[in-house]
RNA sequence: GGAGGGGUGGCCGAGUGGUUAAAGGCAGCAGACUGUAAAUCUGCCCGCAUAGCGUACGCUGGUUCGAAUCCAGCCCCCUCCA
């Protein structure tokens, strides 16, 4: 496997700024990845998903290979064109909907066999197809290998065989990966809470060797505290020289608090999902839209964002939207929030830069500390 | 004028003698959401000093141990006939 290249530009604290250098373009790193699951960025437009700052999405195996089929996407051109997004895309391996359909799935050490969540039929899922479906037939850049998000909370025993079944799948995946020119394949540390089953999973990923190490099966349940003591004890083995990937994660508190321990790159379905809902991140912390307090506040969430969704809208306008009911008000909301969390990646690689990070993160804690 | 139907909590609407402070929906108020089975889910939603008390099913009176539910009178609404 040809690495992509990654270069670490500075450090400041514990929080790293770089660069990953794929064949559809650069990632800044620290990096905030929107999540396309069904290869779509809930109500937006890719358009708006790439002027907010996002240099690459994320992709799901699971979903994609039920609808509209893996296969089916390849022969449209592959999920870049049938989606029309050039950057890169890093795909999920289904591991993640092992641990959420856990009613729908059967595991063996084969793979995981899914009975559809949308017509019931049933779909069978190993390393090696994840594999196939994301790097082949979807064409992702990133692939992820496929693992076992372990449940919390777990017992020792039960976090241990978990993780050793997702070191031998990650075994697997690099095997059915094989060696690609432009195209890179990430490794998953698991081993719930526990700081020697963390330690023994990324020195096994190592081992075998990744384009980058994502630490996984976290918040799940454990608290913004438990999660950031795993990622503080996990970092320090994995390999400096590549990047770090903490997955699902998460509030801006949780990203900021893993960028001081040297995580490098996110994805979080919270801008966009939140954003359905009525909340909006902001610099101070979330508020919710559909509160009345908002009826007749005509002011917009953020004047000095370059979003039209967060500069040109009042609040009055979008809590309007929300009690009406309107497409709009879902729209206007994921919109401002993806690019909060571009703004908030942003502000955070410029503060790498000025070596400030650990000002801003104490300046950013004290503003949302409840 | 005659015949029939109906008036339930902000709205719609169940409920025909006790387990009914009254189903359900809507509206309202608040909360949650972390590799998306989520444009979703949860809680509150008559008042108060809230494991209790008070008030409440058009109005008044009656039957009954007990009434939104049964009876009488009255008020109002709808449909049809004149």
């Amino acid at each position: 496997m040809t690495d992509f290249p990654f270069e670490l530009i500075a450090k400041s604290g514990g929080a790293r700024l770089g660069t990953l250098s794929t064949s559809r373009g650069e990632i800044r790193t620290p990096a905030f990845m929107p999540v396309g699951t069904v290869a779509a960025v809930k109500a937006l437009y890719t358009e708006q998903v790439a002027d907010a700052g996002a240099d690459i999405l994320l992709g799901n195996t699971y979903h994609l290979m039920l609808r509209p089929g893996a296969e089916r996407i390849q022969r449209l051109g592959g999920l870049h064109k049938f989606m029309r997004w050039d950057k890169p895309i890093l795909t999920d391996s289904g591991g993640f909907q092992i641990w959420s359909l856990k009613g729908l799935r059967k595991m063996t050490e084969e793979g995981a066999t899914f009975k559809s969540h949308i017509d019931g039929s049933m779909h069978f899922l190993s390393p090696e197809r994840s594999i196939e479906i994301q790097a082949d037939l979807l064409g992702a850049d990133i692939s992820m290998q496929l693992d076992e998000c372990t449940n919390f909370p777990a017992t020792w025993d039960e976090a241990r065989s978990s993780m050793e079944m997702s070191i031998r799948w990650g075994q697997r995946s690099k095997e059915a990966f094989g060696s690609r020119d432009t195209q890179n394949l990430f490794g998953i540390v698991q081993g719930s809470t526990f700081e020697d089953l963390r330690r023994q999973s990324a020195e096994q990923l190592r081992e075998i060797g990744f384009g980058g190490y994502a630490i996984g099966g976290l918040a799940v349940g454990e608290g913004h505290e438990r999660m950031v003591e795993v990622i503080d004890f996990t970092t320090p083995h994995l390999p400096t020289d590549r990047p770090r990937y903490l997955m699902g994660v998460g509030k801006p508190i949780d990203i900021l608090e893993a960028v001081a321990h040297g995580v490098d790159m996110f994805d979080c379905v919270l801008p966009t999902r939140s954003g359905r809902h009525g909340q909006a991140w902001t610099w101070d912390g979330p508020i919710n839209l559909k509160n009345a307090k908002f009826i007749e506040d005509d002011t917009p969430i953020d004047p000095t964002s370059d979003c039209p969704a967060s500069r040109d809208y009042s609040k009055a306008y979008l809590n309007h939207l929300f009690k009406a009911g309107e497409y709009l008000g879902p729209m206007l909301l994921s919109w401002h929030n993806t690019a909060f969390f571009q703004s908030l990646m942003q502000r955070i690689r410029q503060a790498i830069a000025d070596d400030e990070f650990e000002t801003l993160r104490a300046d950013l804690k004290a503003r949302w500390a409840k």
